[in-house]
DNA sequence: GGCAGTGTAAATTTAATGTTAAGATAATGT
DNA sequence: ACATTATCTTAACATTAAATTTACACTGCC
């Protein structure tokens, strides 16, 4: 997996903290970016549109709850993660954090190896779209070995091309449009096939065996009774 | 915590009774009321909206579940905390079996250190509940250490993925809805089977089992003649 | 001690999905 | 327009996970 695809915005008062996180999330090869108070965080969230903000929850000038929902509320930026920086022992303001819509609180102090498998674990979450330069139309969706190349109707694995009739090209597009998201079968009907058109049960079981049998067993994970969710590997 | 925040409505015909629970109350720092029977009760609360109503069951002049009753069918009131008080060894299968809806029980005569901690547990643990900003449905329950997570459906403790299957994850989900509430069984029964199904009696129990198992038995709290309830930590 | 209610492991049943191959349909080439 | 081919859907059956039942142990209470 190229990690240096994700863009992670670092928001702390402490200057230490901040230069502890980015040393050890660098050497992941993440790329990275600091602010350190809530007002710069968001303006610098508009510009460079990361991936996942890590953000100390108490902080001068816009504290980080704030932030976070000035965040949730600009246009483009709906879908950056945000978790929370909070110290231990602080159980209310996790709460407060999870309400504002935080995807994860991660406590300090945090060792670095528990901090970067949490933030693999959250970007995992999310698959990079690369949209257009013209159109603004998404491109290509980058998820880990997989690159779903809607321009030239193809998947990537690992460097391979892996050529796909439409409807399994358009349940994997969706499916990977949202890692480790449940699609529900109703959802799946209603987005992949037409209005009006009816379709047996096995319909779907037969197209996800089709791309299991294409890219592995492991992309598409069953969850009974509900539906199916793509994971990140 | 600043209990002066909370108006708690005390009902019971026994003017004795009424006074000690006052008394332990107040030293705490809560707004204390009183009323002596349920239709003072119900009047008092539209007039107060105390925050949790603490009722005797038996009463003159209407008893404490048909004030329970018109309490959550009041607008405004429908998310006033009600606990009822019950002699110890009292029938419960009145109160199971109106289905008054109670968010606690507790038995007399309780020892006010008790008293006290129980009041303060149901006021302070709700659970957080995060919509999707799109589709308006709930997406998150955050309650302490745990996090159901509907749209990956599965369940965070502490950071760890604990994925359910659909019954179980059903079950956490209702339950932890509202923490410290106890569900009957056949609230049980009601919210999480589909009608007309109808199952053994030991299957809530083996669902119950098999939760506790994967979470740790803490957080679900067995009440020996009524039902099941959650406990945050 | 004997109920009533609950806990629990294992056996059993049920429901959901996996799988294969054959048939239908739509797209494409000639 | 017809043949050809790839794709999609269906049908039948196998497999598996999950749900439920069974049978009995336990626990507190009068």
């Amino acid at each position: 997996m190229n990690w240096s695809d994700y863009k992670i915005l670092l928001v702390d008062d402490e200057k230490d903290i901040l230069e502890f996180l980015s040393y050890n999330l660098r050497n992941e090869g993440f790329h990275i970016y600091t602010a350190s108070n809530g007002k710069e965080a968001v303006r610098l969230s508009k510009e460079i549109k990361p991936h996942l903000v890590l953000m100390d929850v108490m902080m001068p000038e816009m504290d980080g709850i704030a932030a976070c929902e000035e965040i949730r509320s600009t246009e483009n930026l709906e879908n950056t993660l945000v978790a929370f920086l909070t110290a231990r022992g602080e159980d209310y303001s996790q709460i407060a954090g999870f309400e504002a819509g935080g995807d994860d609180y991660i406590t300090k102090p945090i060792k670095p190896k528990v901090l970067v498998s949490r933030v693999k674990a959250l970007l995992k979450r999310r698959s990079v779209t690369i949209e257009d330069a013209n159109s603004g139309s998404v491109n290509k969706i980058v998820s880990g070995e997989l690159v779903v190349d809607k321009e030239r109707y193809l998947v990537v694995k690992k460097g391979k091309d892996i050529t796909l009739p439409r409807k399994e090209f358009e349940l994997l597009s969706l499916l990977i449009s949202k890692p480790e998201k449940v699609f529900t079968r109703e959802e799946i009907f209603d987005r992949v096939w037409d209005e009006n058109i009816v379709v047996g049960d096995r319909t779907i079981d037969v197209h996800i065996r089709k791309l299991r049998e294409k890219l592995g067993d492991k992309y598409i994970q069953t969850v009974k009774g509900i539906g199916y969710k793509y994971v990140m590997y």
